[in-house]
RNA sequence: GGGGGCGUGGUGUAGCGGUUAACACGCCGGCCUGUCACGCCGGAGAUCGCGGGUUCGAUUCCCGUCGCUCCCGCCA
């Protein structure tokens, strides 16, 4: 405790109760509110800790009253008093401080504050424009403070679960190499080799394996990634994740480990229990049932396959869709059957932006349907697909036919879409599903190419190896994504250890051997040296910490985040340099002069 | 790259061819000894994002542009 003798704090604001009565406290914060009632003044004070109610009265000390009354909002302060109960009936039950006020006796002004662009109060819309401008002032905000403190709380847990668990942190190089896969890189210039450039890690992927070469055996980091793809209101172009990786493991091995670290971040930071063990999904059935690969599973509203019934049908697009491999599923939006002409329209534009070519609707009335396309159906076939559907009056079903893929695609998003209107499911409920089972490689529809569903590096299930060299879209993958109320809050997957799996992932993707060399030369070298089998995940750190605090704007769990242009509007980041500047990074610039006036 | 929404005192909104540009909160001043989103009275504060066009006249209509935002594509 410092010296009761100068202005700095013996006692938290928010820490005060019925205990501490009586008690002389020093307080440092800010004026929250100050109610003036002419022969007595109330200030509400406020430190990160909460906020105490002052009074100051001419009978205490009128020298501290007087100075009272100069107080103004936002001031920072030093406030001298004791602590005492509040009068019967004035308590404030609303304030974990509300029994107990200070009687003050002095104050000291440490600073004054100007009118601010917008009061401190989580009550108040702000446009996050002026709130970005503003950024300092708006952290003060009790949810902003809440948020950033949830962070805080998040990232300790992680440590102190991962370090009890013999993980060692360990940090890899923010300058890295560029690398063509995935998103597109931010670079930085190199000064030293003109013409040569820098990377920022997308992750930190290739150095955590090669951890694992070296020995280290359980490695994690809070690590910063960076990717220049567009933005969205979960995606920023620098963002934190949780990254981990282990030796000697396979899938259960990670999948158990992470599955109780996640739970221990719930609780140790927010006190939500999870349900334990996480379900577990593959992939095929999370498409099937849910038509995605990172399912919402606080509600139902499965999907339901009707392209046995419907297969012989008269109805083209239908019996069509079947002919040619794809299938049709339906969707039974409970409830709405009451749809409007207008709403269906807007659904069917939606679905039609998704990929859709259309979408069918029945709705089920008492005693009949309401539908575009019964009168291509026979009555068994309607009957058939109700049933199948679980239909009952006053339903909704909405069809998709197209390719298999699509049609889930398309019905899993209006699902998402519906389901969420329909149930509004609470943000502090949480449906934790574990997709395991991928596809090693995705077939591109519109190259026709394989490509990884991961990375070239994930491993295949060893029953599928020798699958391959001969039908390498039938090869499962030792990979899994954790997926949390629809968000897929990270995955991983065990990876290659041995060269000739190596290359035969490789040559599936038509990765010549020299290509390979050229771009993870690095890595296939020190995979020469001795390497333990190994595997790990990472975890969407900024996402995880919007699910505890249950917000959707991952801006609001980033202290200083970027707009959706990937500007920075405190700082004006990007910003033009000095051409000087520029000249000794060998770099010439090429923008388009604005038009003469 | 594409589509949608928004832009009016400090903040949030209303207005929508001609207004003294309205309201709430905030701010400033006054009054008030038990408030806690205190109350009451008074006041200041807006080139209606920017540029162009249509019009006798544009905050209002049209085009462009900038900024913010949501979504699609993209994000191994």
């Amino acid at each position: 405790m410092a010296a009761s003798s100068g202005w700095q704090r013996t006692h938290w604001c928010g820490d005060l109760r019925l205990e501490h009565e009586g008690r002389d406290v020093t307080l440092n914060g800010w004026v929250h509110r100050r109610r003036d009632h002419g022969g007595l003044i109330f200030v509400d004070l406020r430190d990160r800790s909460g906020i105490v109610q002052i009074v100051f009265s001419p009978q205490t000390d009128a020298e501290a009253y007087e100075m009272a009354d100069t107080l103004r909002s936002e001031y920072v302060v030093s406030v001298k008093g004791t602590v005492r109960r509040r009068l019967p009936g004035a308590e404030n039950p609303e304030l974990p401080t509300g029994r107990i006020e200070v009687d003050g006796r002095h104050v000291e002004i440490l600073s004054r504050a100007g009118s601010l662009p917008f009061g401190i109060d989580d009550r108040t819309e702000v446009d996050e424009a002026v709130r970005l401008r503003h950024r300092a002032l708006d952290l003060r905000r009790p949810v902003m403070q809440r948020n950033i403190i949830m962070r805080h709380k998040a990232a300790q847990a992680v440590r102190g679960f991962l370090n009890a668990e013999g993980f060692l942190e360990i940090e890899t190089p923010m300058l890295t190499r560029s690398t063509p896969e995935g998103a597109r890189d931010y670079l930085v210039p190199s000064r030293v080799h003109p013409g040569h450039f820098y990377a920022l890690p997308q992750s930190p992927q290739l150095f955590k394996q090669l951890l694992m070469v070296s020995g280290f055996e359980r490695y994690y980091q809070l690590a910063r990634c960076f990717r220049d793809e567009d933005l969205r209101a979960d995606r920023q172009p620098e963002f934190t994740q949780i990254d981990v990786e282990m030796s000697f493991v396979d899938t259960e091995d990670v999948l158990d480990v992470m599955e109780r670290l996640i739970v221990h971040v719930f609780k140790e930071a927010a006190g939500i229990e999870l349900p334990v063990p996480f379900p577990r999904l593959s992939y095929d059935e999370a498409v099937e049932r849910y038509g995605s690969d990172k399912p919402d599973l606080r509600f139902g509203m499965e999907l339901v396959d009707v392209s046995d019934i419907v297969a012989r049908s008269g109805f083209r697009v239908f019996s069509g869709a079947v002919k040619q491999g794809g299938r049709v599923k339906v969707l039974n939006v409970k409830g709405k059957g009451g749809m409007t002409r207008r709403e269906i329209d807007e659904l069917t534009e939606l679905a039609v932006q998704w990929g859709a070519k259309g979408l069918a609707w029945i709705a089920v009335e008492e005693g009949g349907v309401r539908s575009p396309i019964a009168k291509f159906l026979s009555e068994d076939e309607l009957s058939a697909v109700l049933e199948a559907a679980g239909a009952a009056p006053g339903d909704m079903l909405l069809f998709a036919a197209d390719r298999r893929e699509v049609a889930a695609e398309i019905l899993g998003r209006l699902r998402v879409r519906l389901g969420r209107e329909i149930f509004s499911p609470d943000p502090r409920q949480f449906a934790p599903v574990w997709i395991v089972d991928w596809p090693l490689f995705h077939r591109d529809p519109e190259t026709g190419e394989l490509d990884s569903a991961h990375h070239p590096f994930t491993s295949p299930v060893d029953e599928h190896v020798e699958l391959l060299k001969t039908e390498p879209e039938r090869v499962r993958a030792k990979a899994y994504d954790l997926v949390i109320n629809g968000y897929e809050l990270g995955g991983g997957s065990i990876r290659i250890h041995r060269r000739d799996v190596q290359e035969m992932v490789f040559d599936v993707l038509g990765l010549s051997r020299e290509e390979a060399r050229d771009k993870f030369g690095f890595l296939l070298d020190a995979f020469e040296h001795g390497t333990p089998p190994h595997g790990g995940v990472a975890f969407g750190f900024d996402r995880l910490i919007m699910l505890l605090v249950g917000t959707d704007n991952i801006r609001d769990v980033i202290p200083f985040p970027k707009t959706q242009s990937a500007s920075c509007l405190l700082t004006q980041a990007p910003s033009p340099v000095d051409p000087a500047q520029l000249k000794e990074l060998h770099i010439r610039t090429d923008v388009p002069a604005p038009e003469p006036a």
